[in-house]
DNA sequence: AGCCAAGACTTGAAGCTTCAAGTCATTGAA
DNA sequence: TTCAATGACTTGAAGCTTCAAGTCTTGGCT
């Protein structure tokens, strides 16, 4: 409970912090900035559109209705992937990459002063680790989750430690 | 980068997580069953909405919403205060103290599984300080930030370490 | 060749959150 | 006393996410 409480507490603010500055000064959700901030890394500014999803930890179906939104504002475009007509790419357009430049500097001087100012160095160093102990656990679960829609977990008989 | 990244991956799939879980198990979200279980440890059952609301880091007309559904399903009733009849409580009911002694075991188990058993005894010592300077930097951001709507940062001119 | 199964999205509807107004009770000033 | 002003919600609409189907393409089987 000790650590949990402050944990929660910060699932639920820190998101809507950035959020709330995105908004405000860009005009976009922090899901809509993460996902042309990913495009931008990418070679080409292209990525298939399950790749994106898999890189910004979205459904494939939520990421369709905001590239679509993003299409529409110009920022992105969309094209069937020549090799394999299955695949569609998302590319990021010149103005998206112009969105980007000019929405990261306000992006990054936010998460620093909340997140990188409030630790020390060892703290830093200890969260990275932290961080990644806990999204391994948790992206298994989730995954397992997906595939048991509707069942009951059963702690006893299942000693199954992804859960 | 190093610890951003993977806090930032935390914060989209734990808060994932926890909601499959609870929606599969016991068909609640995951904001819902904490809703009735901060009522659950309140005296007599029963928190004013505004302080329900801060409990649980939600806006007030988030918190109405949802507990407008809550009554619909039985678990909460509402009733001005009696002494200030400006004030809303909301009152967990029988139903409701059953929905939250059921559901407990099962959502506490999945914390412990992701979170708790992902660390070290000193780790978990660790996440409780880092998540406390964090929220204690975000809390008051989060307010000046509402405050200040459709205004951009100047963090040049403005020396104050809230954002 | 023809078909079918699987995979990769896309779409429309339903549910939840946010936003902007609106309502109601109480306090404080004229 | 009367009447703004404040504070505490509540509500309806708009926007976003999830869910369940539907579409389209490719690879493999016959």
């Amino acid at each position: 409970m000790d650590a949990w409480l402050p944990l929660a507490a910060l699932m639920t603010k820190l998101p809507a912090a950035l959020d709330a500055q995105l908004r405000r000064d860009a005009g976009i959700s922090h899901f809509e900035y993460f996902v042309l901030a990913m495009l931008s890394e990418a070679a080409e500014h292209t990525h298939r559109m399950s790749a994106l999803a898999e890189r910004t930890s979205s459904s494939l179906s939520r990421l369709s209705h905001v590239v679509k939104r993003l299409e529409q504002r110009g920022w992105v475009r969309r094209a069937p992937c020549p090799a394999d007509g299955r695949y569609t790419n998302a590319i990021l357009t010149d103005a998206g990459w112009e969105k980007v430049v000019a929405t990261a500097p306000g992006h990054v001087d936010i998460v620093r002063r909340l997140v990188i100012d409030a630790l020390t160095e060892e703290q830093i160093g200890q969260l990275r680790d932290i961080g990644r102990s806990i999204v391994d656990r948790v992206t298994p679960a989730l995954t397992a989750m997906a595939a048991s829609t509707g069942q009951v977990i059963d702690s006893e008989s299942e000693p199954d430690p992804v859960l």
